[in-house]
DNA sequence: TAGGCCATCTGGTCCT
DNA sequence: AGGACCAGATGGCCTA
């Protein structure tokens, strides 16, 4: 469990803090692998472009669409498609608004069926869906970034931190500053970190060298960073 | 090889 | 009606 040495800089000065480790993050160029080829700009000017092109530069989705067509119009499909589509449990609905209620079940008058539009075009739909999806999830994982670039700590294995680990560490580095604040003010800590602060980092406190490295301003850091538009705790 | 993490696809639900 | 949001499913990659 870790222990706040000392976090300073609350007027955003200077954050001068302790390090167990000379390793310096470097999330910017941290990108992960896996994901497809295509850019999503790439993607998004396909979609700009007529279909056509769209499928003649992506033969491998035209291929799936072409496959998948007769499960959209029929309800069949391959095995594993139509194991995915039928036995996959739905969550209830959030907040069970009396909306939800109203719809039935999957066959009730609230399923939104896509009536008088082809098979094609239901795919092409998804395809845009799967685009937006991607895009938003991109977004996501930027923001992730811009959080892990603004968290004090220490490289593990040279990799960077992952999502709960972020979100965690975070958690408990806003606790941490909230601290100091009360500490600063004479008054009683309102955290306290203890064993159920499970996966927890300690929230390193770095020095100067460490923290400009860890803190390389991305461009939209530095348009925040105009006059006026950065408070402080 | 198992387990963790991640990207992506997918369809239901919510919101505008 | 359509986009955003959400969570389940799946497969790939990596590491112990």
């Amino acid at each position: 469990m870790a222990k706040i040495t000392e976090v300073c800089a609350l007027s955003g000065s200077t954050t001068t803090a302790v390090s167990q480790d000379q390793d310096m993050p470097q999330w910017a160029s941290a990108e992960g692998g896996g994901s497809e080829a295509e850019s999503p700009d790439q993607m998004m000017l396909y979609y700009e472009d007529e279909t056509s092109q769209y499928f003649d530069n992506k033969p491998d989705i035209a291929d799936k669409i072409e496959q998948a067509g007769d499960f959209y119009d029929s309800g069949s499909g391959s095995d594993e498609q139509v194991a995915r589509r039928v036995c996959r449990p739905r969550r209830a609905a959030a907040g069970s608004s009396s909306s939800a209620a109203s719809s039935g079940g999957p066959a009730g008058p609230g399923r939104r069926r896509r009536c008088g539009i082809s098979a094609r075009e239901r795919n092409l739909r998804r395809l845009e869906s799967n685009e937006r999806e991607r895009m938003r999830m991109h977004s996501l994982n930027r923001a992730f970034e811009d959080l892990r670039r603004v968290i004090p700590h220490v490289k593990k294995d040279n990799r960077s931190l992952s999502k709960i680990e972020t979100l965690t560490l975070a958690k408990n580095y806003v606790k941490a500053l909230t601290n100091a604040i009360c500490t600063m003010r004479g008054e009683v800590p309102r955290y306290q970190f203890n064993s159920d602060d499970e996966n927890v980092e300690p929230v390193f406190v770095l020095n100067r060298d460490q923290e400009q490295n860890n803190n390389v301003p991305s461009d939209q850091d530095r348009e925040d960073s105009s006059p006026g538009s950065r408070s402080c705790l």
